[in-house]
DNA sequence: AAATATACATAAGAATATTATGTATTTCCA
DNA sequence: TGGAAATACATAATATTCTTATGTATATTT
């Protein structure tokens, strides 16, 4: 389990790539299915999830289907075509933070040994 | 120039792993030389980087030292050995926040193309 | 002399996450 | 069959952290 520090910002990050990977999802599934691909070493809080998902909503990025399970109400999100664009300039904007803090911190494995 | 959201939660890992690779440095050295490392795409803004040496500070992780260049102050910044020790546990551990945040965003590049 | 750079600092506000709590249903199992 | 655990949503209070704005003051460059 990573420092909660550590995963800061990176929710919104999370939540579009996994959606558009696996398509569409509701909130308790996204959870375990980070728990899961991550060894439980990313686990999302669900306070903190909740409101994100409202907000991707609210800013056009997702939109919602409801799905009546008996009585249960289940919510399925799925991204827009923004959403979508919104994925990919994230995840590709991460990838490159990725490279500049590999730099940065010196992690860069070593190329040349002779 | 990376959105703000995503430099969120690394910053003590950066102040810490300059001050051991560089061994001392006061603030504005510090806003500086990240610039150059990352070719401006890592700017810190004082108003982040002022409060968290302080509180790096009275957690004992830094030590300060004031030096006088005529009648401006510089304070110097120096690790601990608490501070190296924390240095190293947190750059360790975002060492494997980038490698699981790669494998959840299906960054990893092919191993296998034949 | 004025503008820019150096060098510190902090306060107000925004954004985001944690923790705690709440509701309600369904499934497991003893 | 009754209680615990899991499923599935939600939000409010609090904490943390960052941005933006502002402030002070000196030193350097033009």
């Amino acid at each position: 389990m990573y420092s909660s520090e550590l995963i800061k910002g990176t929710l919104k990050t999370i939540i579009l790539n996994l959606l558009k990977e696996q398509g569409r999802m509701y909130g308790y599934e996204i959870v375990q299915k980070v728990k899961d691909l991550t060894d439980a070493k990313i686990q999302l809080t669900e306070g903190a999830l909740y409101p994100t998902l409202h907000s991707l909503e609210k800013n056009g990025e997702l939109d919602i289907e409801k799905q009546y399970m008996g009585k249960r109400v289940r919510k399925y999100y799925t991204l827009t075509e923004q959403g979508l664009n919104t994925a990919e300039k994230k995840v590709s904007e991460f990838a490159e933070f990725i490279e500049t803090m590999k730099f940065l911190l010196d992690l860069e494995p070593k190329m040349n040994n002779g």
